[in-house]
RNA sequence: GGUGCCAUCGCCAAGUGGUAAGGCCGCAGCCUGCAAAGCUGCUAUCCCCAGUUCAAAUCUGGGUGGCACCUCCA
């Protein structure tokens, strides 16, 4: 499979260091707050990525951490006078079952930086004895980029550029204005950490680096993981300095392929705190089904920018639906897992740096053609083992048809708004029975009402949430 | 100011040298009591200019117009 490298500016095949294994970090949340829509994007492009791994054979060990020491958190827990772990318990939890919902694996390490403090200590000591971090009079460890020769190599920046923006608010305690604390000393605060540089915080960088080393890095190879991954504002500064961490403490580089997903707009406008205007991943659950969300946000390829809107997706819920409702013509009937050519197709569109508009051009054609046979006389046997397969390989590596199709319907229809609907097609069939079709019309505008349509079939009447 | 990305039908969106995928919307039809669903058919020469080439949406140069990062951020 090819995957573009953000660094190398280019696609490149993909070959990992350990034949037929595959190891991938990506940048996970800082549990502070609820996941926005592009929290949501980024886990779902790696879930992606995973998945088509997977499908090409890779034994895969994914990774996605959990920042849970940050100040935006201990900031939240003193204002809301509540214990850390309260907090970052709280968003842990709503942010899996938000992925959950969107039908994101699990991760198969999650690991968490409370519980990485030692391999962050390690790091940090390497560093220092290497020379290539150092501790201020204040109890503060910088990383001193200046030792790194590769430093800013990963992002291509202009080094004097950047310090020509960072000299206003250099500290002077820093011998190059670029340098990042590895670990910040605290005072007079009790949200602190015991380590051999004092009392304090780690670093946000220094985490991942250390995260990979415990869990996924091997000592001999050339890089620490195969694929790297996050949002694309973390290239700088985040990933240059984890990149430049790692290369200077250890023999080896991070990583071999970059990945980085493009933004997630809303109408045009950048999401962001300051502007009031993200879109909370919880908001869009309770009034979207979930694969709804999954569908669109994966539908556009990973590295563009998206431009979240409704009237797009409900566009992608019309896609997703058509894909429902031929899993709804052949209900009941069990797959046999046959290997077809449209498999075999799906995952080569997949397997080219995740091209999923053209995966879902090979669905939408295929469900066609399914539909079209189906329509014509006949009993299909083949065909519809052959179709069920094909449903239960996309369900498989897209995520997409995984529930119920009668549930996936129903999505936002409270019980007794469905016992109602129950007997309004009661009453409807019984005048259509006795041809009264001015009423039985009528009775259908009223269950219109409720957003729902009809669908008289041989096999009887059955209603959708439009 | 520095670095980088992008510009394809009304809308969303693939395609990165060989003569424009797919979806939505629209129109016409089949099916239907009528619908809905499903199916069939119809709809673009790729922002502008110049160049390279037998051949360019795809490469090069120059415009124009969007956007991102450079500060915590997926």
């Amino acid at each position: 499979m090819t995957i573009y490298d953000s660094v190398q500016k280019k696609k490149r095949d993909f070959i990992p260091q350990v034949q037929g294994k595959a190891t991938l970090y990506v940048c996970g949340p800082t549990v502070y707050d609820d996941a926005h829509l592009g929290h949501a994007k980024s886990a779902l492009v790696f879930d992606l990525l995973a998945r088509v791994l997977k499908a090409n054979g890779y034994d895969v060990t994914y990774a996605r951490n959990i920042t849970d020491i940050d100040d935006k958190i201990i900031k939240k827990a003193i204002e809301q006078k509540k214990e850390i772990k309260e907090i970052t318990d709280f968003y842990t939890e709503a942010f899996h079952r938000e992925m959950e919902a969107l039908g994101v694996l699990r991760p198969d390490i999650e690991p968490r930086a409370t519980e990485s403090l030692e391999a962050m200590f390690t790091l940090i000591q390497n560093l220092i004895d290497l020379g290539h971090a150092y501790k201020t009079n204040e109890g503060d460890v910088y990383f001193d980029t200046a030792s790194d020769g590769e430093y800013l190599t990963l992002s291509r920046r202009v080094q004097e550029e950047e310090e020509k923006q960072n000299r206003i608010e250099s500290s002077s305690l820093k011998k190059n204005s670029a340098d990042f604390a590895l670990w910040k000393s605290v005072k007079n605060d009790n949200m602190t950490y015991e380590s051999p540089f004092g009392k304090g915080r780690p670093g946000w960088h220094v985490e991942c680096s250390a995260m990979i080393e415990k869990h996924l890095a091997n000592a001999n190879n050339k890089y620490a993981v195969d694929i790297h991954g996050g949002g694309a504002d973390l290239l700088f500064p985040h990933h240059e300095n984890e990149a430049a961490q790692t290369r200077c403490a250890t023999n080896h580089a991070l990583a071999n392929y970059w990945m980085h997903n493009g933004f997630v707009n809303i109408n045009d406008q950048k999401m962001s705190k300051s502007l009031g205007n993200s879109f909370f991943l919880k908001d869009a659950l309770e009034k979207y089904d979930g694969e709804v969300l999954r569908f669109y946000l994966l539908s556009t390829h990973y590295r563009a920018n998206f431009n979240f809107n409704e009237e797009d997706l409900l566009t992608s819920k019309k896609r997703l639906d058509k894909i429902y409702r031929l899993k709804k013509r052949l209900f009941g009937l069990t797959q046999n897992g046959e290997k077809t050519s449209f498999q075999e197709k799906l995952l080569e569109a997949l397997s080219d740096d995740l091209n999923v508009s053209q995966a879902l051009a090979l669905i939408d054609m295929m469900v066609t053609n399914a539909n079209e046979i189906l329509d014509t006389a006949g009993k299909h046997k083949e065909l519809k083992t052959e179709t069920l397969a094909n449903l239960a390989f996309i369900e498989k590596i897209l995520g997409f048809g995984v529930k119920n199709p009668f549930i996936y319907f129903q999505f936002g229809i409270n019980q007794e708004t469905k016992e109602k609907l129950a007997a309004l097609i009661i009453q409807r069939d019984e005048a259509k029975k006795a041809k009264n079709f001015e009423a039985s019309d009528k009775i259908r505008e009223e269950i219109l009402a409720y957003g729902v349509s009809l669908m008289d079939t041989p096999q009887g009447t059955f209603w959708e949430k439009v």
